[in-house]
DNA sequence: GAGGATGACGTCAGGAAC
DNA sequence: GTTCCTGACGTCATCCTC
């Protein structure tokens, strides 16, 4: 019962938040009467998660001072005034623990969501990027370097066979020297010159026809 | 009495800490609830904010009286019972506050930097991503096409002038030298010497010339 | 019901910012 | 100096779990 609700306050402002104040009797202790405290609203159990306090740091801190001690009874000059002095700073501190507590859980909860963000991300860019990894995979050593390695072979046959026929036609002779490794070379020579296609898959060759007569 | 030890659990640090409870009896105002037990107990503001967590250990804990020093009338012998049981609740209370304060310390951490590691990992992912993207547009058009036509091409023109060699061979007649594989032959109107001219350029190239429309 | 865990609070101490 | 901010603590209320 006495923890009271803050009202509603979001985080985006916190103007005007009426801390009630504790009534705290200060001072060495303020028992004084178990239910001394007046002004206080039953907090009707809003099961706010905060979930914050993440500490750290810790150092002994020393504060071991006993001086002023007032012990007479007459000194009620500045103590009145010290008094409610700090009854404010306690209030402002108050109001100051229970903003930097919202902060830090705002904090931490959309840094626990920006985590779930970038996972995801990540996950799909993994992926992607596997996907990708197999498609140059797929792409380079086949189609790329495969049919080229094989134009350049035709290549090769082709200018080796016209050597040899310039050559022939050199000496001006007759017979077909070109008789090619692969097949029956002569009679065109157009075996050689086959010619299968290239399109979008690794079809079966349309044999495409030779664009020579 | 009061003193006892965290388990030290934290891997940060194995000292044992010394805690020294707070004798508590505070009761702060508005706390006060059920009102119960006013238990009175001077503690005069020592700031016993243990300080513990990182070294710091030892810390003589003297003062620790017995608090019940009520040497007059015992009339109610049940509540003294009642307030040690009391203590006793605070004091583990205490304790589980601190270990539940550390693991949500922990836990924040760890969080966090997991973040970083994962954003870390993202951005890598993203960029390596990136890179295999520009291959692979690189290579399926440029690469790949651009080269392929050029070695298809030329294959055309070892063709053509084969062709032509093989002609004049069997005719066997005048020799017109078709010298030059290379770049001679052109303007037989066989057309399938398209000549080169897009090549270099990054051109558009989506349309994949089919080098014989 | 007893006991542990935790959200929320108020308080203090000490550094930061004005 | 002053205020503001926040880590750390102790306490309470509450939720689970046994």
């Amino acid at each position: 019962m006495p923890v009271f609700h803050y009202p509603a306050d979001s985080q985006t402002n916190g103007t005007a938040i009426s801390y009630i104040p504790v009534s705290s009797q200060s001072h060495p202790q303020e028992s004084g009467g178990p239910s001394s405290s007046p002004t206080r609203q039953p907090r009707g159990h809003a099961t706010d998660p905060d979930c914050n306090d993440l500490d750290h740091e810790a150092l002994p801190t020393k504060m071991d001072e006993d001086e002023d001690e007032d012990e007479e009874e007459e000194e009620e000059e500045g103590w009145e005034d010290e008094e409610s002095k700090r009854q404010k700073r306690l209030e402002q501190n108050r109001k100051a623990a229970h903003e930097s507590r919202q902060r830090k859980k705002i904090k931490y909860q959309q840094l626990s969501e920006a985590l779930e963000a970038l996972r995801a991300e990540s996950l799909q860019l993994s992926q992607q990027s596997q996907s990708m990894r197999e498609q140059l995979a797929a792409t380079r050593p086949t189609r790329h370097s495969q049919e080229r390695a094989r134009l350049e072979e035709e290549n090769q046959r082709l200018r080796q066979a016209l050597l040899l026929a310039l050559q022939g036609l050199a000496e001006d002779e007759e017979e077909e020297p070109i008789e090619e490794e692969r097949e029956g070379g002569q009679g065109e020579g157009h075996s050689a010159l086959r010619e299968e296609e290239e399109s979008k898959e690794g079809n079966t060759s349309v044999t495409r026809a030779p664009m020579l007569e």
